[in-house]
DNA sequence: GGGCAGGTGTAAT
DNA sequence: ATTACACCTGCC
């Protein structure tokens, strides 16, 4: 049996894996029926699953694979945001005990416990959002798959690393076409040349305020408010983000305002306010509560 | 088949 | 600061 991540207690990998922020992993089955899911994590292969025991890493077995998940699944030493430590435990749990401080998140919390916010590559994180404009899941998933398998260094047999800013920059645009990308691909190519030569520098990036880095993120072209907040959050882990789209959007309205309509600005506002450094966690279960439950067909707007 | 999907850019108010 | 519209593409 692989070895277990005690680390991850309190960690629910589908809900993680499968709540919107990544978009490169794929759940399977094995041969004796245990769900497994098979993604990339920087150049390397990961297959996990869970049980009742806890999350197990079923590979790689090599050096540093280990160390390189918890740290992508945000439970390594750093997980949580200044101030908010209520104790021991796992990240997960001690994130949860703080959220559930707001009677309402406290609630929802039954439907969404255990998404854990990742820890991932700054610029996957900023091409992977560029495309998610206007578009949904499974087809986010396909165009970057598609995209890696044309651009990316090959992993293995069927797998292929996230390309690098070069290989996009100087992609044709048959290839971007072939990706999916739509009328985002231009958008996409824009960004890469902007960081392919140097003139957008993500680590730089990453050293900045969080309002200095934002301002940075909307020069690049396909980076408007909501992308630009999810880089923040998702590449960044600046935790006081909070991507308002129309999920999170419809979640606030609902369970804060009475189902009465709210700007963007408002919304952003509230956020700030209510949540403060743990914004980002908190719109985590929002997103997750809202799709789940607040389905625009089954909810009548105020 | 017209409308829409996990927004953004642009133009107009 | 808000609103209206177009936009690739796949899917209902």
């Amino acid at each position: 049996m692989p070895a277990l991540l005690p680390e991850a207690s309190g960690l629910h990998l589908r809900r993680t894996l499968d709540s919107g922020q990544a978009f490169r992993w794929r759940w399977g089955t094995t041969a004796d029926g245990r769900e497994i899911a098979t993604g990339i994590i920087g150049r390397r292969i990961f297959q996990l699953s869970q049980d009742a025991q806890g999350l197990r890493l079923v590979s790689p077995d090599a050096p540093g694979a280990r160390e390189a998940l918890r740290r992508y699944l945000g439970v390594g030493s750093s997980g949580m945001p200044p101030g908010s430590d209520t104790g021991r435990g796992g990240a997960v749990p001690r994130i949860e005990a703080a959220l559930a401080a707001d009677p309402v998140l406290g609630r929802i919390l039954r439907h969404t416990r255990g998404i854990s916010l990742l820890v991932q590559d700054p610029w996957e994180v900023l091409i992977s959002f560029i495309i998610s404009q206007n578009n949904n899941i499974p087809k986010i998933t396909r165009s970057i798959e598609r995209l890696s398998r044309a651009l990316g260094e090959p992993l293995g047999e069927t797998a292929h690393a996230f390309p690098t800013p070069a290989r996009l920059a100087s992609a044709r645009s048959r290839t971007l076409r072939a990706g999916l990308l739509g009328y985002r691909a231009p958008y996409v190519r824009a960004a890469a040349r902007l960081v392919a030569d140097g003139t957008i520098d993500l680590a730089v990036l990453g050293r900045m305020s969080e309002d200095e880095a934002r301002e940075v993120l909307h020069r690049i072209p396909g980076v408007g408010e909501k992308v630009g907040d999810c880089i923040l959050l998702f590449g960044l882990r600046h935790l006081t983000a909070f991507p308002v789209d129309v999920w999170v959007q419809r979640g606030v309205e609902r369970l804060y305002f009475r189902g009465r309509a709210r700007t963007l600005r408002q919304i952003q506002a509230f956020a700030r306010a209510r949540f403060g450094p743990l914004a980002g966690h908190a719109q985590q279960h929002l997103f997750a509560y809202a799709r789940a439950h607040l389905r625009p067909d089954r909810v009548r707007r105020a």
